[in-house]
DNA sequence: CATGTCACG
DNA sequence: ACGTACGTGACATGA
């Protein structure tokens, strides 16, 4: 949002490229052409869709030009896309790693250049017979890079699709989503600090007392010795370094019998909601647009999904009533609403969708609470008489198998015995077969195949199906279950985006896209075209994928993103 | 910069 | 015998 152009490098052919410096401003720095005027001639061709243009992270090039109002079209490649859909394990997409790995060529990082640390130069301070190497061989690269991972695209025809259809044309739609931003309300979030302040400073005091010495109640170091050497509560688990851990789990575990992991676990909560997020995203508003930008990757999440950092608006907090009153944070402005549309169960739906189990696809054919279905079948009561602890059991069992559960893991979910586990999965398997059927299927493909697919398919890559080592097959054979099914969800809520944000285009709605939290997208809109986007989000956002079951979107509405929910 | 912890889907 | 449910990002501490 904030960043100026110094210069421009362009690329035609390999073994050749240009810069064009064009606000370089140390002591000393030749003329050079003028910038506004220079952007004002190449606009047409940057502006031009039928010009093709590839480039590496073009996400930023468009966000950059957009700063002065250049709209960047025919943007065909992406270097980094290209790379992430080829093999979205690899650790890194960016352009100095890739050029090592596919072209074996060693690149001019830009810190070398620039410098780091607190002595960093902008760009404009490098000196041309460093910048222009530096920029041309950027676009250099980015050619060749492209010239190899092309024909690898290609001789893919379903990831050629993937990336030709879902991640290319997703790039201007997160470039809009990033430039619309969010509007805070900073008089809310100031206020919510000082109520947090002084209701950790209540727990401080108690906690000192309690302890009978001052210490530091953000310090897991200084916890540790209070609990365990001071007072020597039992160590009922240790970190991976073997330290005695002061996790929320173990904390919740000594506070039945202890008064201060109590305070101390009130303490984590809420200095993590004030120094996270309400004294935080006050300082992330844009002093220009009086908006929070976050930053969307789409190279990665391993599994397709995107990320969100600087802040992270996929983590705001909802699951306690204290964390929720951040949302009630997130306004729009005057004259509009916010409304909020998500997917329902998407990943039971793929689920079912994935392994055509009858009973499955009839639960959600008739349209039936999923976990009370499930809750029904397995503890074989009728579906009215469900209890509540029922349903609850019924729905960890729906996520431990979307995450590959093992009866280690829902016993502990659950407070339960392992066996009691068990049997729970057995009578769920006896039900359901179709999906004991599809994970035993979906892993034996992995281990044949060394990788797994969602439904448009994208792949995942899994070296580690055939280890040796059990705890490292384990995991891989849980991420071959769990992958298709999160993976599936990305591709289709990005299919949902791209499609909506060209009908809002077109459309003469006042509506902005300004969040996605994974099943979720968030909507600025004037209030007089609420419901007209409400009842063609939930059309659109349906429609994305056409599955075995129904998609069903749940769309809310408020002044706020709590209300919306 | 590593570690431990905790926020989300 | 061991460790255990999938995927992320940010913070404070302390070396």
């Amino acid at each position: 949002m904030q960043a100026e152009i110094v210069g421009i490098s362009f690329a035609i052919q390999p073994g050749e490229a240009a810069y064009v410096p064009l606000a370089h401003d140390y002591e000393g720095a030749p003329a050079q052409l003028p910038r506004e005027e220079i952007l004002e001639r190449i606009k047409p061709l940057l502006e031009d869709p039928a010009r093709v243009k590839l480039g590496q992270h073009l996400k930023y090039d468009m966000n950059v030009l957009a700063n002065y109002g250049i709209t960047l079209r025919g943007i065909r490649y992406d270097t980094m896309l290209e790379s992430y859909v080829l093999d979205s394990t690899a650790t890194r997409h960016d352009m100095d790693s890739l050029a090592l790995k596919y072209l074996g060529r060693r690149t001019t990082h830009y810190e070398e250049v620039t410098g780091k640390g607190a002595k960093q130069l902008g760009f404009n301070q490098v000196p041309l017979e460093q910048a222009g190497p530096y920029a041309a061989e950027d676009a250099e690269i980015t050619l060749c890079l492209h010239r190899t991972l092309w024909p690898r695209l290609c001789e893919q025809p379903r990831l050629r699709q993937l990336f030709e259809e879902v991640e290319m044309p997703l790039v201007p739609v997160l470039s809009a989503i990033e430039r619309n931003g969010v509007l805070v309300d900073v008089a809310l979030l100031r206020q919510q600090s000082g109520e947090l302040l002084e209701k950790i400073a209540a727990i401080e005091q108690e906690a000192h007392q309690m302890a009978g010495e001052v210490f530091n109640l953000g310090s897991p170091k200084q916890i540790q010795n209070i609990l365990y050497n001071k007072l020597e509560l039992p160590v009922k688990a240790k970190t991976p370094k073997g330290q005695p851990s002061t996790a929320e789990s173990v904390l919740q575990e000594l506070a039945l019998e202890y008064p201060l992991p109590q305070l101390i676990l009130e303490y984590r909560g809420m200095s993590k909601l004030k120094s996270t997020y309400t004294d935080k995203l006050p300082e992330l508003i844009d002093p220009v647009t009086g908006r929070i930008h976050t930053s969307y990757h789409q190279a990665v999440a391993s599994t397709g999904r995107l990320s969100s950092s600087d802040p992270n608006l996929q983590n705001i907090p909802v699951r306690t009533a204290e964390g929720r009153r951040i949302r009630q944070a997130f306004i729009a402005a005057a004259g509009n609403c916010i409304v909020s549309a998500d997917y329902s169960q998407i990943e039971l739906r793929i689920m079912a969708h994935l392994s055509n189990d009858p009973r499955l696809l009839e639960a959600f054919a008739a349209g039936e609470d999923i976990h009370r279905a499930t809750a029904a079948e397995v503890f074989s009561v009728p579906l009215e008489q469900v209890s509540a602890e029922q349903r609850r059991s019924a729905k960890a069992i729906n996520f431990g198998l979307i995450y590959g559960m093992s009866a280690f893991g829902l016993a502990r979910q659950l407070g339960i015995e392992r066996g009691a586990a068990q049997e729970y999965v057995n009578r769920y398997f006896e039900r359901y077969p179709g999906v004991k059927q599809f994970m035993e299927n979906t892993r034996e493909l992995a281990k044949q195949q060394g990788y797994v697919e969602t439904i448009f398919g994208r792949r995942l890559y899994l070296p580690e199906i055939s280890a040796a080592n059990a705890q490292r097959r384990q995991y891989a054979e849980r991420t071959a279950i769990n992958a298709p099914m999160q993976g599936s969800a990305a591709d289709i809520i990005k299919r949902a985006m791209t499609d909506i944000h060209h009908w809002l285009q077109q459309s003469s709605l006042a509506a902005r896209m300004i969040m996605q939290v994974h099943d979720e997208l968030v909507f600025e809109v004037t209030r007089t075209d609420t419901d007209n986007l409400c009842r063609q989000l939930k059309q659109r956002m349906a429609a994305a994928a056409d599955l075995n079951v129904p998609l069903v979107v749940d769309v809310g509405i408020g002044e706020n993103w709590d209300q919306a929910h």
